[in-house]
DNA sequence: CGAATTGTTGATGACCCTCAAAAACAGTGG
DNA sequence: CCACTGTTTTTGAGGGTCATCAACAATTCG
């Protein structure tokens, strides 16, 4: 993949990119391209925000914007039961994390958004037990780097601190998806996942208050609520009905964060990790 | 107090059971014995079966069995929200994790099994993200002694691949929980779940044959499956009915394996690891 | 043996699925 | 710019799965 390419993703996803008014550090301006150092920083703010990252660390982080790909949505960035590949980070756009049964029923497990990262336990990681798909048109970076420095606890704790909790973070994820649909109903589903998503995107500084992208499908959003796509388009005109929430145009907005988090029992906290942690 | 209690408690004090504040002390007692060397070699059968050990590795397992703890049926082993405890590992009985909703619906991740550890990701897992409760009454041993030499890959290959390999198995366990709850129907689900505790009990070598011992109640089965007693009820009565299991007295049998794992779409081989794996 | 837990059964209705078709939307090419 | 096509969203109708409530039978256990 060539910069030019990247380039050209970028503008074609303005919606994932980050106006990023709020994190301007001292950007080393090294020899790379400015767009792409650009591209790279939600991953930084990502591990950032789950570690205290060196300085030193957090160059090695910026460098992984050379080798960058671009997945079309709906293509598969990993399919189940085959090699696996090394670990990706997210730059932009959306993928997720599913498994489909032999008549076609699917169950996504998770969304990976910006900043997120792709098989970050290790080399067999990921592609064995669930399948990625990028649900939008995707642009991800090689992180084998990081997570081979991140393996260095001496050298990298910073990292290595990072991409645990990073994994901590995911199966908190998937917790939150377990009791969303094994004891949750649609309108519960829908809210709470729509606060997990608003969450998540807000440690990348990807919200704009209550409002942020949402630049998936009903038909997604069933397979990740376990619901049918009528019904989840009759449960989210309910939530709206009740002015609870907008949705239009790729765009979502909590209209009563509140309300959201009380009717469907949201718990923020598992996902930022706090910096605490394993030694 | 004991985890079976807390419907009522939720009817007497809806509000007051959800806070973590109110959890429940955990009770255990110490144990000590010979016997407990023969007990630990599940542990040795579990890991040995995840990765090749080493004899010094075997011997650095089987010395775990000097702190053992017993905890009752129903009890709290590690309560959410907590001060994380250490590693351990179960000798015998079956635990599980769990979240419990401030309304008292309750949602079972997974069952832990004979040889299964709590809380191997560090002093920090588990605790945090869920629960662990004893399912009936259970024999744990410390297992920080094994978790920090698996730290030290170099010395410990084999430990260190088999821990790596035993928190994959879990995230596995968690995959098809989601499969289970989001994309499948009460009946496909529980003849999943008993194919999944069958597969798992074999690999420790629990079962005779087709059966295997299910120390459990229907309500706890309603817990994992995501479903009501009653319906557990009648999915039971179903399958036995169509002859396809045998349930009673603590104890199933898989009378027709085959036409389970068609008709609920189990995939095995998830579980195992087979030996291969991260660096 | 009585008390409590667990399992079983029936009745009723809520929740959610399926089928089917129309309406809104997005992208394409004339 | 507007028909044209395919996708996505929306609406309606009807039915199946599963929850809830309530009671009773069977176990387990002290």
């Amino acid at each position: 993949m060539d910069v030019s390419s990247r380039a050209e993703a970028c503008v074609e996803t303005p919606r994932s990119l980050a106006p990023a008014g709020a994190d301007p550090p001292m950007v080393a301006s090294r020899f790379r391209s400015r767009r792409s150092v650009q591209a790279v920083d939600v991953v930084v703010r990502r591990l950032g925000g789950l570690a205290s990252l060196s300085e030193r660390e957090v160059d090695l982080v910026r460098r992984l914007s050379g080798d960058g790909e671009v997945h079309a949505a709906n293509s598969v960035v990993l399919a189940a039961e085959t090699e696996p590949s090394g670990a990706r980070f997210i730059i932009s756009g959306w993928a997720c994390r599913y498994r489909i049964l032999p008549d076609g029923r699917r169950q996504v497990f998770c969304f990976l958004l910006p900043g997120d990262g792709i098989a970050l336990g290790g080399p067999r990681d990921a592609g064995a037990l669930a399948s990625v798909g990028a649900v939008t048109e995707l642009q991800t970076v090689d992180g084998e780097a990081v997570r081979r420095a991140a393996a260095n606890r001496k050298e990298h704790p910073g990292l290595a601190q990072s991409l645990y909790m990073a994994v901590r973070a995911e199966e908190a994820l998937l917790l939150n998806q377990l009791v969303r649909l094994g004891r949750q109903t649609a309108y519960e589903r829908a809210a709470h996942l729509l606060l997990e998503l608003h969450e998540r995107l807000a440690l990348v500084g990807l919200t704009q208050g209550y409002s942020f992208p949402l630049p998936v499908t009903q038909e997604v959003l069933a397979d990740i609520l376990g619901l049918s796509v009528v019904h989840v388009n009759r449960t989210l005109q309910q939530l709206k009905r009740e002015k609870l929430i907008e949705v239009r145009g790729g765009e979502a907005k909590l209209l009563a964060p509140q309300v959201l988090t009380a009717l469907s029992n949201y718990r923020s906290r598992d996902l930022a990790g706090g910096k605490g942690g394993e030694p």
